[in-house]
DNA sequence: TGGTACATGTAACATGTTACATGATTAG
DNA sequence: CTAATCATGTAACATGTTACATGTACCA
């Protein structure tokens, strides 16, 4: 009956819950590694989001077990309100893209410096690329849940295209020329 | 010498006041219009940074005009405020995607509801994808500046990437029914 | 004269970030 | 015994969202 209503970040971490009792850190971990890429979310705000759950009945706090861990257990309310979070109609996604700011703003920057901002974000999406294909390469077909598959296929195709559009950056933007500096 | 360490909000502000003074409505419409695709903000936080930015002498106010309009112009400070903003290395971007979260927690989402989410968000994608190829139509080939342009192609290239996605998807997940409703 | 679009702002609250403070356990 | 890693938490602040309150000018 209880209208709590939960914000994704919270609900996320009922619904690793459901795997057994968890402290705060192995929530932030968790949530870091399996939801991270699409929902980013600080230690801060896990130990934060727990305890008000803790107060809204939603979980409970076990026996502190080595190094003052302090599991969670996920209670009926907190049951329940995960899965009427999770059959709730999810909004639109937001992206907050800082390079795409500097570009726009483009005719304000230095022209060798914007391209190379360009080039470093470049590479690391091409190491975010590369691994999200070895997850893909380690997890092979039938292994992991259809779910996990499709939101890491999500991540290679959006990496994939970011790629792309760097590539077919007009030369005007990204300059022919090398990184500023060597810069490690 | 004053280190007004701007946020990227209220950076871009100061970037549209280049154009010549405006009001925190004109500035939040143009925002909208032209970043807010990959930076989203609000009226509200346009009149803080506004009010904020006035206070540290980036930004004065011009006299009311009618209906209470009340402009903004630059001062050397905001000037060279954004200069430095503009040259600052942009950090990486964030994407929050609640349909992921659900996807991601998909074995708790009743299949059919899942599959009525993902039909509602692919449809808004192809309607966003639209607009930018009518955007990108509407300003042909070298009209518009070219940093307008890229970011424009981001759009569009992420919006395809997405779409291809959604069409990648398993049945399992993207059952091959109808959407749960003929929903308007 | 009445509705709509223009225009400004505040207040309250929710969420997100960063820095600090503290301590336990383990591996070398 | 000491450095690294595990672990929890708070405080202060920055940012983002939503709702409310107020009023102007235009147009039909």
């Amino acid at each position: 009956m209880t209208d709590h209503r939960l914000n994704a970040t919270a609900a996320s971490l009922l619904g690793f819950l459901h795997r057994g009792p968890m402290s705060g850190w192995d929530l932030t971990v968790q949530a870091q590694q399996v939801i991270g890429d699409f929902w980013s979310l600080t230690r801060s705000q896990v130990y934060r989001e727990l305890t008000r759950m803790v107060g809204d009945g939603l979980i409970v706090a076990g026996a502190r077990g080595s190094r003052e861990r302090q599991p969670y257990e996920l209670t009926d309310a907190g049951r329940s309100a995960f899965l009427a979070w999770a059959n709730t109609e999810p909004g639109p996604e937001t992206i907050r893209f800082p390079l795409l700011l500097k570009i726009s703003f483009g005719s304000f920057v230095d022209a060798e410096r914007l391209a190379g901002f360009i080039d470093i974000h470049r590479e690391s999406h091409e190491r975010q690329l590369a691994e999200y294909e070895a997850q893909a390469a380690g997890a092979p077909p039938e292994s992991s849940d259809p779910y996990a598959r499709a939101t890491l296929t999500f991540g290679i195709e959006y990496e994939r295209a970011v790629l792309a559009w760097f590539d077919a950056l007009p030369i005007e933007i990204r300059t022919p020329r090398m990184p500023p500096d060597s810069v490690g």
